[in-house]
DNA sequence: CTAGTGCTGTTAAATTTTTAACATCAAGTC
DNA sequence: GACTTGATGTTAAAAATTTAACAGCACTAG
């Protein structure tokens, strides 16, 4: 998902943005069932329709239904969300996202999460790295 | 800010919110120069009142100017910010965030932040560790 | 073949959001 | 003290968003 796309959605298409992501692929029924305060089912097709004319969604026809995903892969939209946080909350420097990631996720990582994470920085280091 | 503000609030409510974020403190004028496709200054300022009304900003006069901050902490905000990504990207699952948010940042960390990190997560292992 | 069911597409009304004109007020200046 | 300047508050029109009614179409069952 393109940065500057974000901005500019509206309320509801941005709450359906993000249950799309967060299920990969999604039906009508499935997107009114997460929305707060759904609308009714002919309203949330309305809107999916919209962000498919917008660019943002795509549909395939399974068994008669439309099965809504989104245009952008999810690594990118995910890449794209954490920067625009990165900016806004942490002036763009990684190390306070990650303290403050650590502690949002309720300070009780597991020891398998800690290795994983020291390893993912291992990694990290051993590309691009510069004094 | 408490997570469900932010789903509520509108294209320009929220692109104002970020604003304030990402600065502080800021005058309509700030807000008005940091928004894309800029309404007239008279319109800021009516939204500026629009999101202190709903509870979201307060003011301080300062010379006679308005200053407006957010009300949330900038920790509370981040933190709800972050779990929403979370929760929305990555299953909520810490490790596979921080590998996102280390690849988002190109990748090019210093030898300064890895430390940072590193400490980091050693002052978090130290504290709430299970398993 | 007719009716019912379960979808999608179209359309327009209702509501919310967004915008900006205009009024007002305080402060400094001549 | 009248005037200009620079700010905020009020209000209402314009635009966008949100909602849902309704029409149509395919498929299935009787």
């Amino acid at each position: 998902m393109p940065a500057e796309s974000v901005i500019t959605l509206s309320r509801r298409e941005r709450q359906i943005m993000d249950i799309v992501f967060s299920r990969g692929r999604v039906s009508a029924a499935q997107v009114m069932a997460e929305l707060p305060d759904p609308p009714s089912y002919s309203s949330v097709r309305t809107l999916l329709r919209i962000l498919e004319r917008k660019g943002h969604l795509k549909h395939r026809v399974v068994k008669g239904k439309f099965i809504y995903s989104s245009v952008y892969s999810h690594r990118r939209a995910a890449r794209s969300a954490l920067r625009r946080i990165l900016e806004t909350f942490f002036k763009n420097s990684t190390a306070a996202a990650v303290a403050a990631l650590l502690n949002a996720s309720d300070a009780d990582l597991s020891q398998n999460e800690i290795a994983e994470i020291s390893e993912l920085i291992r990694k990290t280091t051993a590309r691009g790295n510069r004094t």
